[in-house]
Order: structure tokens, then C-alpha cells, then sequence
DNA sequence: ATCATTATCTGACTTTAGTCAGATAAATAT
DNA sequence: ATATTTATCTGACTAAAGTCAGATAATGAT
């Protein structure tokens, strides 16, 4: 029987191996590794040189050269950043473009390249698996951390979970006909805002207001499609909890949608109990709470 | 919706930088990646210069330099072969195989830290997705050849096969006491012996002799466990088919035991009919033929 | 106005990773 | 015995990838 730690370092090399030879195949035609590189990173719309640099973990001195290359090969100009004119922002030229969509044909030649000897039914299986294998390999770099409640990562969270309401809901749903918050209530010292992200990708977000002296109420909690599976809602859900016993509270309640059937499951695990209705929301049906101990 | 190629490519950028790093962290030290591959692939009692190039596809000046490298650092080193002085073998010494088992270590270091953010469940899907991944990744180089059926590949195949099927007979398999088959039967011009390589590993195996004037009759039919679920048993099936019609053969018959339920499912899907008995042997439960067209 | 900081660029350098054309010595074929 | 082939090595070369120490110019802080 093949080790954990045997089937992982197969798995590494084999890949990799895999993988390294089909970008060399479709890619490696006749430019430098860190030329495409940059010409992919820089885009259709062009970027900022210093983007580049930490995007790339690349010496300023080198990515100037870099850039020099390009721009002798008629790919790339550089002008001077709109409101900073010591920062630069490197734009492709027309033929810099032409150039990025050839590499982006070649790379998706690539990908379609593994597809062509499978049948459907292993067509699925594949991309099932290799979706599963990179989720789970992010769940090391997710993180938890309090944001404030108005800010435009927080705004964007809840965006994608009206959107997600929106699209779960029986009865869709609109934020205005939804309980209203004002983004003070999850602000110290009444409450908190949590955002998860995973790497700089916000993946998922969690709220907590003061709903009577001594009760804390949790709102808002999403986990972004992408990640769900992972055990990031159990991880909000103990965030917000740890939260509230801070703030001195000694019970938690919540509502949820009859939709929310994982919501629904993860509180019941969590130790909440249905309680009778506690506000006239028109989206929830069930009302939870639980004690801190 | 991400598409079947977007997921692919993303796979493949994340996968590979995800690995890249865990590399440079844990193994990327002090020594050039070369010397570090030459290292690992001389493995612990030694190899001879020309597999290490043909293995590691470097040019012969070049892993001449870098056993140089290797030698002056200590950790290497080599000997003329012994049955042909013009050819060398490297071998590490003592301070050399210290050097790769802190590399082997750090490797496994590097695996481990993959599953360490990871719950038990977590770590189970990981290493099946992974798994699934580098299974079908290598449908690609599946391949299929004639091989003199008294070859040590073709014994080697025979080695495995015999050993899965006393794993699954209920009642253990004796190969003396199944039908006894020289191995001139499964050699043209009256059968053929297949054998299915994945890039160089031999995963399969399928055997066609003549039972009757103008019938044939397939034996040792064999897919390795890190194959299956690939399809690898209907190729050969075919194949082994095919083979048969360019003998002449109108007909094809086999047998099976009752334990191997996938085989049985294999050969109805292939319009073998159930037929009775055509020998003796102790093994088999199921008896089936199939008319040629 | 002055000073420190930031963003980029340039020149000079190094290491890594190779390639290629012989040179040498042993083995094999004739 | 001689010629050819094979396996390795050496010297001379190149390209890629990157590092580091200033130089320069714009910005922000005091």
C-alpha cells in the first residue's frame, strides 16, 4: 500500500513533471520564461511596474530590464503613472497584444491537450478531481481576520451574498425587504465584521451586532462557492462565537432561511437550538440560539 | 460557470506555484537544482553515468561537470563499471548519502506540510483527488505492444497478475494448478502477447492463443491497480480482438472466476455470450465465447 | 525650502543551466 | 591488427535569471 506521504511526492513530481513539459511544448517556442511571464502579467489594460514586481517576486532591477527587452521587441510601452509620475505603468502595444492572445491560445491548447485522451465520463472525473485537489490544497492559507465593517472589502462580501441569497432563495431575494443594519452595529465596540480570506482572495465573511445587552446576534455569514466543503463556515461560525465572549456576551442567536439547508446543519452541530421567532424579517423561517459557556 | 479549460489552466498555475514554493522552502538550500536531481537519481547504490543522462535527459558534458561538482564537494564518487571500463559508475559516499536522506527527509517535510492544515476527512479527499489526478493525467501515454510472450516483461506482467488473482480468489490461485500454457502458444504465428506500458511502467497485460482450428482464446488478461477505472481493460480487450482477426480467428472464447465481477462485466459489454464449460480447470466459473465479424 | 522616501533605471556582476566540438580510452567488429 | 563505435571528459562558449550598489527624479513630510 502506497504511503500518504508516497502518493503526495508522486503526485508533486508526476504533475509537475507533466505539467512543465506541456508548457514547454505550447510555450517555451522562443522567449524567455520571464518575458511571457511579464506579458501575461501585464494584461489587456496594462499595470503599474511595482504591481509587477511583487506580483512576480521579482528584482526591480530585473523586471527593468525586462521590460527594456520588451519594449526594443516592439511588445510593450511604458509611460508614466496618472497620479504618480515617478511610478510607471506598462501597457502593451498592439503587437504586444497579438502576442499575450497567442500565449493564451497555446495555453488553453495546452489544457485542451490533457482532455484529448479521455472519454466524457474521465473528462469529468479529471476536472472534478483536479477542482478538489486545488481547494483543499488552499485551505492552508485561510485566514480570518476583523475588517471594518464599511470598508470595500467588506461591501464586496456582501455583495456576493445578496447575490448568493438572491440566487438561493425560492423567492429570490432583495437586500432593501431584508432586516436593515446599519454597518455601525457590526463595528467595535457593538459588534464585529469577519472576512476569510484565502491568499488575498476573500472567500467567505461573518457578522456579529449586539441585539439586547448581553446577546449577540449573527448575521451575514457567507463562504464564496469556491471554497465551500472546507470547513470555512465551521471556522467563521467558532470566529464570531470567540468574538462574542469578548464582548461579554452570553448568548448568540440567529435566523436563517429554509434554503440554508448546510447553515441550517452547521448551527444544530454547533449545539443551537430553535427558539420562536424573534423578529418580522420576511426571509427567515427558522430562529436559532445558543449559551456561551 | 469556470470552463472545463479555465479549470484546467488554473489548476495548473496554482498546482505547480503551490509546489514551486514548497520546493524552494524546503529543498532549494544551497545547491543548484541540477546537482540536487543527480543527487536523488544516483540513488543509494550508485548508477552508472549513462542511465543517469538517458534518465535525466542532460547532455553527457554537462553531467560531467556536475559529478565534478559533486566529487570536489565530497559527496560523490566514481568508478570505472565493472564490465566495461569506458563506462562510469557514481556512487554517493558516506557524506553523499547523508546529503540525500536530508533531502529525502525534506521532501517528505514538504508532503506532510501539504496535510497538516488538512482534518482527517480533508486528508482523505486530498490524497484521492490527487490520485484520481495523476491516474488520469496518464491515460495520455497509456500504450499497448506485442511482446515475446516468454520475455522478462511478459513474466513480470505474469508475476503480477498471478499475485492479484491468489489476492482475490476466494479460494488463493496456485498458477500449477490452473491451466498449464507454454508460453509458444501466446508466440505468432499462433497467438500474441500484449503488454500495456504507461510511459515506461507496465500496467497491463492480455494473451491470445489458438484453442481450435480458426477459434481463439484469450488468457491472462491483467490491468495493475494504479490503472484501473482507465478503461485499460476494454483497450486491451480489443486489441487482443483485433490480433485474433488478423490471425483468421472467427471466434473468440475465455473463462473467468467468479471474484473477478469487473472482468465478467467486461466481456458481456463486449457481446461475449455465456457458454458451457470448455475445460477443466479448477479456477474458472464462467465460460464465454463471441463470434468475430 | 529642505529632507527623507519611493519608484524606477543603469551598470557591473554572479550563478545556473546548458550546448557543442573535439580529445581520450576502452570495447567491438572486420 | 585495424577501424569503428561507445562512454566519458574537457575546454570554450552562450543564454537566462537574478543580485546589488548607486543614480535620478518625483513625492510627501516637516
Amino acid at each position: 500500500m502506497i504511503s500518504d506521504i508516497q502518493q503526495i511526492r508522486s503526485f508533486n513530481r508526476e504533475v509537475t513533471r507533466r505539467i512543465g513539459v506541456l508548457h514547454h511544448q505550447f510555450l517555451g517556442r522562443n522567449r524567455p520564461v520571464g518575458e511571457s511571464r511579464l506579458l501575461f502579467e501585464i494584461g489587456t489594460v496594462g499595470k503599474e511596474v511595482r504591481a509587477l514586481r511583487t506580483k512576480l517576486g521579482l528584482d526591480s532591477g530585473y523586471v527593468s530590464r525586462l521590460l527594456r527587452s520588451l519594449e526594443k521587441q516592439g511588445l510593450v510601452e511604458t509611460v508614466a503613472a496618472p497620479r504618480d509620475a515617478r511610478a510607471r505603468v506598462a501597457r502593451l502595444t498592439l503587437s504586444g497584444l497579438k502576442e499575450r492572445q497567442e500565449l493564451d491560445r497555446r495555453s488553453d491548447d495546452a489544457a485542451t491537450s490533457l482532455l484529448t485522451p479521455l472519454d466524457k465520463n474521465q473528462r469529468h472525473r479529471l476536472l472534478a478531481a483536479m477542482a478538489e485537489v486545488e481547494r483543499l490544497l488552499g485551505v492552508g492559507d485561510l485566514k480570518i481576520s476583523k475588517e471594518p465593517a464599511d470598508s470595500p472589502l467588506a461591501n464586496w462580501c456582501l455583495a456576493q451574498y445578496y447575490a448568493f441569497l438572491e440566487d438561493r432563495f425560492e423567492e429570490g431575494y432583495d437586500p432593501a425587504q431584508g432586516q436593515r443594519t446599519d454597518s455601525k452595529e457590526f463595528s467595535p465596540p457593538e459588534g464585529v465584521f469577519l472576512v476569510a480570506r484565502r491568499g488575498m482572495e476573500p472567500v467567505g465573511c461573518g457578522a456579529l451586532k449586539s441585539a439586547q445587552p448581553g446577546i449577540g446576534e449573527i448575521k451575514r455569514l457567507w463562504v464564496a462557492k469556491s471554497t465551500r466543503g472546507l470547513g470555512l463556515g465551521q471556522q467563521l461560525l467558532s470566529a464570531l462565537e470567540k468574538e462574542a465572549r469578548l464582548l461579554g456576551m452570553s448568548a448568540i442567536r440567529l435566523d436563517t432561511n429554509r434554503s440554508l439547508t448546510e447553515a441550517k446543519a452547521l448551527y444544530l452541530k454547533n449545539g443551537y437550538v430553535e427558539v420562536q421567532r424573534f423578529n418580522d424579517d420576511p426571509y427567515p423561517d427558522f430562529f436559532f440560539e445558543k449559551t456561551l459557556t
